[in-house]
Parts: structure tokens; C-alpha cells; sequence
DNA sequence: GTTCCTGCAAAAGCTTTGCAGAAGA
DNA sequence: TCTTCTGCAAAGCTTTTGCAGGAAC
């Protein structure tokens, strides 16, 4: 744990991000867990020993680490997004029912080669919808 | 056109939807554009000759065809939902500085045959972002 | 005639903005 | 000290809801 949190100072670090008391939390909180929160679950959960807190706040870091590449941002869930560390990239399944996000792997390629001839590619998100086995 | 406001009206009517004339012309603007349009641009598109058109019955009307699978709606840009006319599967790219949806071809497959064991897949979201080739 | 749909207005929910005070370098 | 960040309140947008009148069958 201590170990993970000198990694999160060192990844803010490196990018030249201010180390602010709510930016380490946000961090943290979002490498430990392996689920894909919302603004407002981040924000209810670091809340509770962090009192003065805004939501504000977190928005601009959110904000902050999405344009560092420190997170990646979901839109699967279309009324909400939901955020992630940016470790591995992979893929995800989001439950119609229980709206729980699964993670998967899942390989890519292009039909043709020219399909995307002259595009400079930055993301690459794969969601897919459905039932999930506990739901089924 | 005249043949495809019929098909259109062929396959609303396929689904078992009432066919207003509300129904019968977003489902027509839809297949006649090649674009991917919001809530927004649908209504004020319409509303030049339907003046008494209004953002909810655009709302309804697009839920209608999302749960009879007519239209699929897009969640790229995270801030409003775009929709399309379902007619065949393909991958979206997102040019983040004019904004433009493009598409493109695209085959996926699970890394391993486990991935999606028991999942039930309703839709598949394929979703690149980053410049095109008008912007760079 | 009955059912379902539409349009309006209001409300709800997520996100952004403006700004004064506080924290970081 | 100077810059940047935080927190609050208010505003902005998209989307949903409730309901009376109207259209479809």
C-alpha cells in the first residue's frame, strides 16, 4: 500500500502535475479499486475522511490526469462516465441489468488496411452491451 | 425516395410500432443522412416544416427504435448521444478537434475463447478517437 | 371508444463556470 | 510572492417525468 502510493506520487510527478492532497487521494483511490467509478462514487468515497471535498474538484482532476493519460475516461454508460486507471488497455462489457462494467481482452484490426490511412489515433474503446452471466 | 419512405414505413410497421407521421419522419431523416446526429440536430431539422414538433416526442420516438433495434445510439462524445439507422455494423471514429464522425471497418475477436463465456452480447461499440486526416 | 402518442412545462441529473480564499513552489 | 488549485454557488445542457389534449386503430 505504501509502496502503491510512492508509485501514484511518482506517475504525478512525471508528468509535471502538482501534487495536491485531493489529486493523491483521487489518484490512489482509482488505483486500488478495480471497478470503473463515477464522479459521484469517487467523490462519496474519498468524502468520507475528506469532509471538504467538492465535486468540483474532482472534475478538474479527473480533467487533469485524462489529459496527462494518468486515466481513461468511459462514455459506455450514456448518461454517466465512468473512470479508470490507465494501466493495460483492454476492453468493456457493460450488464443492461445490473449495469455492472466487466473487463475483457479482445484483439482489433482493421478490415482493410486504408480504413484508417491518415488518422492519428489517440483512443481506442471497445464496449459491448448485453446480459452478464449473473443476470442471465 | 418515394421507395424508401415506403421501406421505411415497411419496417416500422414490421416492429408492431404505431407509424405516426412523428415516427415515419425521424426514422426517414435518419436513413436519408449519412451522418450520426443528436437529439438536437433531429428536432431542429424536423421542426423547419413540422413547427410543432417537440424534443420529447424526438426522445420517445428514438427510445421506440432503440428497443426495436431500427436505430443504435453512439456514446462516443461523452456530452450527448448521437444516433444512426441500424442498417449495417461498423466502428465510429471521432476526430477530437472538429468533431466529426467518421466510419470505418473494423474485425474483433476475443484474445481467448473464455472471455465472454456466458455473456449475452446485445451490441458491440467500436470507438476511436483522435485527429483526421482533415485536421492534421 | 379505447389505447397509445404528442407536446408543453417543469424537474432532475450531470457537468461547467466564475470567483474569492487557500495551498503549493 | 506568485502561481495554481480548491470549494462554493450558480448556471448550463441534456434528458426525464407528469399530464391534458389529440391521433391512431
Amino acid at each position: 500500500m505504501e509502496k502503491a502510493h510512492q508509485d501514484i506520487e511518482k506517475r504525478i510527478a512525471e508528468k509535471g502535475i502538482r501534487p495536491t492532497r485531493q489529486r493523491l487521494r483521487v489518484l490512489a483511490y482509482l488505483a486500488d479499486i478495480p471497478c470503473h467509478p463515477t464522479v459521484d462514487q469517487i467523490y462519496s468515497a474519498l468524502r468520507q475522511d475528506m469532509p471538504d471535498l467538492s465535486r468540483t474538484t474532482v472534475y478538474n482532476t479527473l480533467d487533469v490526469f485524462l489529459k496527462a493519460g494518468l486515466v481513461r475516461s468511459l462514455t459506455i454508460s450514456s448518461h454517466e462516465a465512468c473512470y479508470e486507471y490507465a494501466l493495460n488497455q483492454h476492453s468493456h462489457f457493460l450488464c443492461e441489468h445490473c449495469g455492472k462494467i466487466y473487463d475483457f481482452n479482445i484483439s482489433i484490426t482493421p478490415i482493410t488496411d486504408h480504413d484508417l490511412d491518415g488518422f492519428q489515433i489517440h483512443d481506442k474503446h471497445v464496449y459491448f452491451k448485453g446480459i452478464c452471466p449473473k443476470c442471465f
